[in-house]
DNA sequence: TTGATATATGCAATCGGTTGCATCTTTTAT
DNA sequence: ATAAAAGATGCAACCGATTGCATATATCAA
């Protein structure tokens, strides 16, 4: 193994001080483009990398942004974290990836550890069990800018990105209800996530709204793998009387939903119409395809990442505690289509 | 923003060395235990968190490992990267995340980023259009080992982690026609790929293997996205005659490809079986019911990243270029099935 | 009591780039 | 021709943790 290139010996050749040549390679506008030149060619031939430890050291700036997320395997999460990418590699940042697993304790430990990386700023959806939000204080009380995504904590501090989770459930109902439906069951996780909890606050409504009561009887709470899916489907349909319309929380409830009911002899959206939320690719594979709420990953990770990368160049102040609001629609498909429109 | 605490300022209050301070943070036995503990004391009492930078600087690692993806958006890549992450977290790497986007040209400058930032290790899969591996040298030249997966060169350097794609091309086909298939229709991408190419090897094999023509004709080149992939089915329902098998290069395609020939009052299995290739989500949301290769990359994940830490652990020899062959097994489902077994 | 061994701690150099300030050289203006 | 301005480069301190070697103190055996 050969020894490391340091801008010591770059200058050792050129006769000339290290200062020069720390200045040259950052194209200082001191430094002549004779001797620019003369640099950046020794440099390659001597096949010098610079040292970024011995820079951040001195600057005292990593520009790293650390990236935490409750889920990896997860299209929703994956479209996010590709556009996340995109603008921070545009903004020549590297991201270093922590992943709680939908743990508390995970997630503070990947804090910590984030924290000690000396990370710019941080972007992070809430695991499953996070209440308690004083892991990311040490951020706060630095100024290190932080930006939640879909999973936040909405009195905490930091810049927050979400869509209006209350509406787009609320949209969905009304539109089963719209469709015809009187009995709409809403099978949804854990209601101690905020997301989840508005979602439901949204199904409330519209039932209110239209003056169609709410049977608890037709609240399912699961967790989202796609087992338990399948088994909260078999308690579903030995409701009786059935449900005649579903709001699913998320697109793979839906689309184990449709393949269930099949399987049961029943169609959709004639006996039970039913809608999804997400608008993975999953929903237009389904037969019939699955109506659902638009959520744009991609879109929602450029975003965080920009609000991100304003902040730490000054452009924007973090202790704003910003609120940005993404939109999402209503997609209708054949899954919750029993008139023609 | 307060200044950060250092182990000078831990020596200073404690009135002992820096020297202790370091050694009593990393608990050297030769530090004595009271010492050890009124140092972590002060330490937390001052906020003090340990500079990275110094450290790596010092020590010359950074405990960090390159991770190059050629996408992100993919429920493949995620699994795998999920298998990656849990082998590298519980060994205590950090992971930094370079996207190609498919794209030689950003392999390269990822590569180049990697390499200058001292990554530790590297686990990559190559971009569809890499041919040149070059700009891996570097990292060859100081044997800073590199783990390829799935996309790889057969001739580099470098430790692989593949699938035997020849024999799941083969065995997918070979299935198709003990289902009673004559005319095989192969969707794939690109063959300079060779993943793909050798996928399109396996078909031929199985065809000549079961005295089938082969008819190209049959072969359908297509980009891996939605929209190319409805637009390829398209021109294979307008083949005359029909093929009656279908072995799509993976599951998107195949999910697609039940479909539009459900669309267009095709019978699969009937009239046209189909396989597809990955064992996605996807594969059990179809109705029917995708038969696939069993391509698992959560575990493809944890085998590569626990290749490279041994590695960089000593334990084992990076310059031996081992090819590791996961199995990949053919899972029969309804979009196959045509006899009963 | 003394030398030997173990235990605990400190000195000072090192890792490699960065930067405020000083110095030296060249150009420009008068 | 000469002072002033502009251009180019260097000195040396600094960022904060690590570590080989030296030293100081405590413990023990003979």
């Amino acid at each position: 193994m050969k020894k490391e290139t340091t801008i010591y010996d770059i200058a050792k050749t050129l006769n000339i001080s290290a200062t020069t040549v720390s200045r040259g390679l950052q194209k200082h506008d001191t430094i002549s483009l004779k001797t620019q030149k003369r640099i950046a060619d020794t440099a390659k031939e001597l096949g010098y990398r610079s040292n970024n430890f011995a820079s951040n050291l001195r600057k005292q700036k990593t520009n790293t942004i650390g990236v935490m997320l409750h889920e990896l395997h997860s299209s929703f999460i994956s479209s996010v974290l590709a556009g996340i990418e995109k603008i921070t590699a545009e903004a020549n940042y590297d991201l270093i990836i922590g992943h709680s697993s939908e743990s508390y304790k995970k997630e503070a430990a990947n804090a910590h550890n984030f924290f000690h990386k000396r990370v710019d700023g941080l972007i992070a959806a809430l695991a499953f069990d996070t209440e308690d939000m004083s892991h990311f204080d040490p951020f706060f009380d630095r100024n290190i800018p932080v930006v939640f995504f879909d999973r936040v904590e909405e009195t905490s501090k930091g810049t927050k990105v979400i869509i209006d989770n209350e509406k787009a459930g609320y949209d969905a109902t009304q539109h089963l209800i719209d469709q015809g439906c009187k009995r709409i069951a809403h099978i949804t996780s854990n209601l101690k996530r905020n997301v989840y909890e508005l979602r439901f606050e949204g199904f409330l409504n519209a039932l209110k709204h239209n003056n169609i009561p709410f049977d608890d009887s037709m609240l399912f709470i699961t967790e989202l793998t796609k087992d338990m899916c399948m088994e909260t489907m078999r308690k579903v349909i030995n409701l009786s009387p059935l449900p005649d319309g579903i709001f699913a929380t998320n697109d793979l409830i839906g689309a184990i939903a449709i393949q269930v009911l099949k399987e049961n002899s029943l169609s959709v959206p004639k006996d039970i119409a039913i809608v999804g939320f997400n608008n993975d690719i999953l929903s237009i594979i389904t037969d019939p395809k699955l109506s659902t709420i638009n959520y744009p990953g991609f879109e929602l990770g450029e975003i965080a990442a920009k609000k991100l990368i304003a902040q730490l160049e000054g452009k924007e102040d973090a202790s704003e505690n910003q609120t940005i609001i993404i939109k999402s629609d209503l997609i209708c498909r054949e899954s919750s289509m029993r008139k023609k429109s």
